[in-house]
DNA sequence: TTGTACGCGTTATCAG
DNA sequence: CTGATAACGCGTACAA
């Protein structure tokens, strides 16, 4: 059933079919009901193809993640497809693995495949990436961080603020050695988060102590234990390796030293003992990135947003946990 | 640059230069190696949009999973993502949150965005969904369960296998008080894992105790614990809600009861005491959807797959785990 | 082997 | 306000 069929079984002409499809307000209220009618009858559905080419618009969104099965990316996906489907508008969901070069792969996939707007949450951004990145030609949202040298909208969630508190809280329990388990030196939230961490210690005094695990992993956090001597407090740069530093500690009766990580991720509740986090509303972050994708693909100016955080108490930083 | 550029720049007519991009043989060798200097220099990229009107193929595959945020399905996702893009296609993806009205609105949407092909993960299948299905015109993948009355192709996890194999690993533990904590009534994996477990019942002799969780939390699994008064082992639906659970029995002291669950989650290794689990290859099983409904679309018939599983042995089968 | 001409189903333009 | 008609960029019969 096309077009042509529609204006046919009207008695009009398809130019008019289209006007009322698109709400076009030079069209009589005669032929517009007459046309609906015949719409309601036959289920009339547009044919996206030919639409897209005519428009030059496919209503899909690029979204490229590090690692979609992380649950702080599920919350964003979510988010962003909410606000998205909303208005008409699909996503292609790809994965970076956290790899620059299959990054680059996939937001030339996108272009090939002529998304209308694009959501990026990058790892590193090394003046060349920024440099490629800035070159994009089509509506992008750098999701996760923000940075100068960025012609983008952005949305980042706040990792300095929230790393200091952490930093913070801990001290106002009284620990002194406070050690962090950064991730690897390549991870611009990463290096966020160190940073947070390193300003905090310096505010305070405190001789900074940082090791970078190897990978993202549980058993890096676990492993990376093995290095620690001595110490109050551990402040791991996500739940997912703290979770894998807690495990280590356990089993090697440090119940001592106390431990938060940051992400909130829904099992860090459920483990024992539980690890206090920091909560970054992911959801939220996505239907901001959702929501100014489409701004800019109408035209909007590129700006800019930080959402907030919540520090969560839990056992892991209690005294003699579990 | 269209076609038309790339036919005049290299003085042929555009039928060659699509000749040339769509490798059809009846072309001089050297008409080829002119349109394709033309193509190099450049970067000639077909208008996908154009394409697809006019072949009628998106190369686009919309994927509905019940919960994109469990890392089981970010495998599945992983495994599809990297088959399909290796042949062309890209992915549409959607989360019914298990929810069949849901699932259907998003089938609707995929449908209306004229998807080449489906690869669906249902939860619950009733009678009336079944015919629902059935009546997708567009190549349809199920995947996570295979049942009778479905006209579709599908690739289905050993799930009752499986089960089995936890019961009888229980009862060579010399447990005899086996419970099962079941998925809500409304979850077909819940249904085939509970059948697995009342039938090695039976086999064993000995008498099934099932409860149900009111949905798929950590929580759930948590709480549904009040409930257990008596038992030496506990084998539940899923390792989400069996973390749940194990939290319970660590709060309460019931470290004499053995537990295990479905799914192995990467966090099941590296909470304490770790969790026996059920290994299914979730990645494969995403290949295999990937390639069956590429297939599908190029006209092949309906076929069926069942993966097969492994019993992964942790801490949380121990007498007195940690 | 090569080129011409038309069709895919819309939207946009321009007379009437 | 309405209806022909021309794009949009590609594939493909068909003719040469």
């Amino acid at each position: 059933m096309k077009m042509d069929d529609i204006a046919r079984l009207a008695g009009v002409s398809k130019a008019s079919v289209s006007r009322v499809l698109n709400n076009k307000p030079n069209i009589s209220d005669a032929l517009r009901k007459k046309v609906e009618a015949v719409l309601k009858t036959y289920d009339y559905q547009p044919n996206l193809m030919a639409q897209a080419l005519n428009t030059n618009q496919t209503k899909l969104i690029g979204v490229l993640l590090p690692a979609i099965g992380l649950d702080i990316f599920s919350d964003i996906v979510h988010g962003i497809s909410d606000i998205l489907r909303e208005q008409g508008y699909e996503l292609i969901l790809a994965d970076s693995k956290g790899d620059i070069e299959q990054a680059r792969k996939y937001l030339e996939i996108f272009r090939s495949k002529q998304v209308d707007g694009i959501i990026y949450f990058p790892t590193l951004l090394s003046p060349d990436h920024i440099d490629y990145i800035n070159q994009i030609k089509i509506p992008t949202i750098i999701l996760g961080q923000c940075h100068n040298g960025l012609k983008k909208s952005s949305v980042a969630f706040s990792d300095i603020e929230a790393s200091k508190e952490i930093v913070n809280y801990f001290h106002s329990l009284g620990c002194e050695k406070i050690i962090h388990i950064a991730m690897p030196k390549n991870h611009a939230i990463g290096e966020l988060r160190e940073h947070g961490y390193r300003e905090a210690m310096k505010d305070l005094k405190l001789d900074p102590r940082v090791i970078y695990v190897s990978d993202l992993s549980y058993d890096s956090g676990y492993a990376i234990c093995q290095k620690i001597i001595e110490a109050d407090a551990i402040f791991v740069a996500m739940d997912r390796l703290a979770i894998g530093a807690l495990r280590y500690l356990i089993e090697n009766n440090r119940k001592d030293i106390l431990i938060a990580g940051i992400d909130n991720m829904e099992v860090s509740s459920m483990i024992s003992p539980s690890l206090t986090s920091i909560d970054f509303d992911y959801y939220q972050g996505g239907q901001s990135s959702g929501q100014m994708v489409l701004e800019l693909i109408r035209g909007h100016d590129v700006v800019s947003k930080q959402l907030s955080y919540q520090l969560i108490e839990r056992e892991s930083t209690r005294r003699q946990h579990v």
